[in-house]
DNA sequence: GGCCTTCTGTACGCCAAAGCACAGTCAGCC
DNA sequence: GGCTGACTGTGCTTTGGCGTACAGAAGGCC
């Protein structure tokens, strides 16, 4: 697990990182696994190491929504490091993979500990939501299903993964049928290919200029966070 | 100032909020003030006591978004607790008033100090976020406009404040001739009532059916805060 | 092979909101 | 009083997406 670490342990002074690490335990990530559920009482955090969580919101009677996506870039546990019990959104196991896990106590412990840890945490999950809120006022379907693709395929390391348009569509917050066509599209550009749920990024150039601009912001202060 | 204080400030522990007090200036908030602009640097972080302030995104050429909004319940500066340099925001002063005034480096220092400023800087600047995103994507015009007004209404502590209809689209995101529309229904259902951007709400209870759910929703999470 | 389930494609009508244009209306100021 | 600028109201057309319904296509299982 060493090579292809969590990057936001990566980034922790070295002290802290090994006294992390102590605390955790690695764990299989499954497809479909649901890590905790909007509601119910949270027991632990996860960073990823491979694959990826999706984080869903519902409101009332409506489809439900991403509003986040984890993987080893980031953290799973944000409302644990505000000292939330709660969990505030369902967590969803996209891509397989695997995680350090580590319990809510240690987690604390851990917080209480490193400044570093604190900071890194929090600042992810601020620059995630902060970029969602207007994509979701303002950009189209295509677009965002573009955005929604290259985040993916950043996230599981690959060209290829495993999507439904039913699926997509409780991701983005759409119908069906408005996947299905804005997919369509892009297949007839050529950009992506895809066949019974497995999707290929044919042109990846191509796919980011398909892209809303929040696919780069959110890339370049990434990137900037790391440097 | 004391009578009616900030609420973050009122629920620390005694000793720390008499430390941050004795680094903060009080300040008027003036109406239209801007507290800080996107991608400025940032110098100082605000605790209002009367008045509210607008969070605001922009992207593209797409008109300006409100992501949430600062009144006695809250904090300006979410940004500068987690570190970050540069304002993701432009902050608007909406309601005049008065506000606590720290520099970034003092509030660095007392955040150190006090976890549980800490604690509940991040966590109400988290539940704003979340509630937004579903908002934005899902609901209409007419309730999205009712909860606004609900949620400046509270934070002006009165009934009666001043915004038009330009101001309140780009708040909202939309044109302001949907505005008109939607402020003529609620005008015509006697709920509030509005005359050359003096807007009075005439049956609060009316007005509170009329708003999308969120309304509630994120009163009931931060009574459950205070609690 | 044949059945069933899952996934994808297409086709309606409908509606909220967008873009655009223009006409009132009120307040303040010279 | 009359002008000016800010504010509000109304009337178009266009469009992106919704809700719904149904039909084809591909894979798994017996």
């Amino acid at each position: 697990m060493d090579a292809a670490q969590n990057h936001l342990i990566t980034l922790l002074p070295r002290t802290d990182r090994q006294r992390l690490l102590a605390r955790c335990e690695p764990v299989q990530l499954v497809v479909g696994d649901v890590l905790c559920e909007s509601g119910a009482v949270l027991r632990d955090a996860y960073f990823p190491v491979h694959g990826f969580i999706s984080l869903l919101t519902r409101i009332e009677d409506h489809p439900s929504l991403e509003v986040g996506m984890v993987g080893r870039e980031g953290f799973l546990g944000a409302a644990l490091a505000l000292g939330v019990k709660i969990a505030p959104l369902r967590a969803l196991v996209q891509g397989p993979g695997v995680a350090w896990r580590i319990s809510a106590v240690d987690l604390r412990r851990e917080l209480a500990d490193s400044t570093a840890l604190r900071t890194h945490i929090l600042r992810y999950v601020f620059e995630q939501m902060a970029t969602s809120a207007a994509c979701l006022r303002f950009h189209l379907i295509g677009p965002r299903l573009a955005r929604w693709l290259l985040m993916s395929a950043d996230r599981a390391h690959a060209d290829q993964f495993h999507v439904t348009h039913t699926f997509l569509a409780s991701m983005l917050g759409v119908r069906r049928v408005g996947v299905t066509v804005a997919a369509g599209a892009l297949q007839r550009l050529g950009l992506i290919d895809y066949h019974r749920g497995e999707v290929v990024v044919v042109n990846r150039a191509g796919l980011e200029a398909a892209a809303c601009p929040c696919y780069a912001r959110q890339r370049l202060a990434y990137e900037a966070q790391l440097g």
